[in-house]
DNA sequence: TGTACATCAGTGAACGCGCGTTCACTGATGTAC
DNA sequence: TGTACATCAGTGAACGCGCGTTCACTGATGTAC
């Protein structure tokens, strides 16, 4: 191994991540599908022609980026779910978590709520697979519980969609809430009595 | 009044309509923010200049769709909320409320959900403000239930927050099931047994 | 270690194209008398 | 009713501009010997 080996391979990764930061950076505003090549290129200091080094287009620029926000993600929620038993503490560390993806990736969480919906449908396709892997890995820690005793596969299915939803109008919440100014105390006490109420209907519910 | 009176404005309005139909259908797979002039006007078979004798820009076409899609939409869900007393009834009601809406203007909903968190600042305004006036609209209806009694405020706001985005979700899921050519019947039951979890946790609800 | 060659991330010029906006216009519609 | 004039929705040419993509290139990095 030479003493310069790693150095290319180094500075194509620091390109490629000044690609995909630049792309979340103009995305602050306006929307992938409204996003051109250039701009990017532009705002990460490289030529036009050094984006088809690391992208076929912009739509596999967006893929990969939803990629990097969700990476960990369902590992982390998975985690929490087995840890925590108590359903009080649990929707408590739901929000937690919530909280520091936001406060953690601002623009990683701004761009999946932006694009969930969006106009470019590779994105939205690959957002909902994952959140279709998220809510199933969800529903099987739900199924577990005792309190799920009787309940059949799609009511299970239907509060672990309600669930993951919550989590985007929460992250959405909390984004409103910095562009105010505003601190995340109401936000934060919002969704867990949210959380609160959805865990009561379950206790109470009745196949 | 002369025989002619009113043919210049009625071709006024039906260019107008045009316009705002041929970015609706252009807007079926593509965000409002990617979205040019020229090709709304080519669309609606007009010369591009023709657009500025109806809207300043994008934007201002943008918001007029707004007021479209969510006029009357308030005033209907007050209506079911003062109808119907009954819980599980007033779920149904309200999902077939937005059924009848999903089925009865798509573009106009899908325009909705694509562009609440989407890439242009004045029309996710727009619908931010209608839908907290719908919000406080709910929650007012909502406060006068004998259940809702010992409930503050913030608890009632909570709630209608949820049920808001819970419409969000619904008409959302309803578009996904058309998309892949599924019946609305999966879709409809997932969003009546939210509904009825939820009021199952407002009824054991305890400050 | 030094040398000769290969690799390949990033460059810069060039292309054709569609964009938003301006402007003076046209001609059907509306109005006053 | 007819006539003369005003209005104004829609037109078409023209503009300068930034776009995505191609191509042959450069020169630092990597590799073989």
């Amino acid at each position: 191994m030479s003493p310069h080996t790693g150095i290319r391979e180094n500075q194509r990764r620091r390109t490629r991540r000044a690609l995909l930061d630049a792309a979340l950076s103009e995305m602050e505003e306006r929307s992938l599908g409204s996003l051109g090549l250039r701009e990017v290129t532009r705002a990460a200091g490289v030529a036009p022609t050094a984006f088809y080094r690391h992208f076929r287009d912009m739509d596999e620029l967006g893929t990969t980026l939803v990629e990097e926000a969700l990476a960990s993600l369902d590992e982390t929620v998975r985690g929490i779910l087995a840890a925590t038993g108590d359903a009080d503490r649990r929707g408590d560390a739901v929000v937690r978590l919530v909280a520091d993806l936001v406060r953690g990736r601002p623009a990683h969480v701004r761009f999946l709520v932006r694009e969930r919906h969006g106009g470019v449908a590779a994105v939205r396709e690959a957002i909902a697979g994952q959140l279709d892997f998220l809510a199933h890995e969800i529903g099987g820690a739900l199924a577990a519980d005792p309190v799920s005793a009787g309940w059949d596969a799609d009511d299970v299915t239907m509060l672990s969609r309600l669930l993951v939803d919550h989590m985007f109008m929460t992250a959405s919440a909390f984004l409103a809430a910095s562009l105010r100014g505003e601190d995340w105390s109401a936000a934060t006490r919002t969704a867990r009595a949210q959380l609160r109420l959805i865990h009561l209907g379950r206790v109470h519910w009745t196949g």
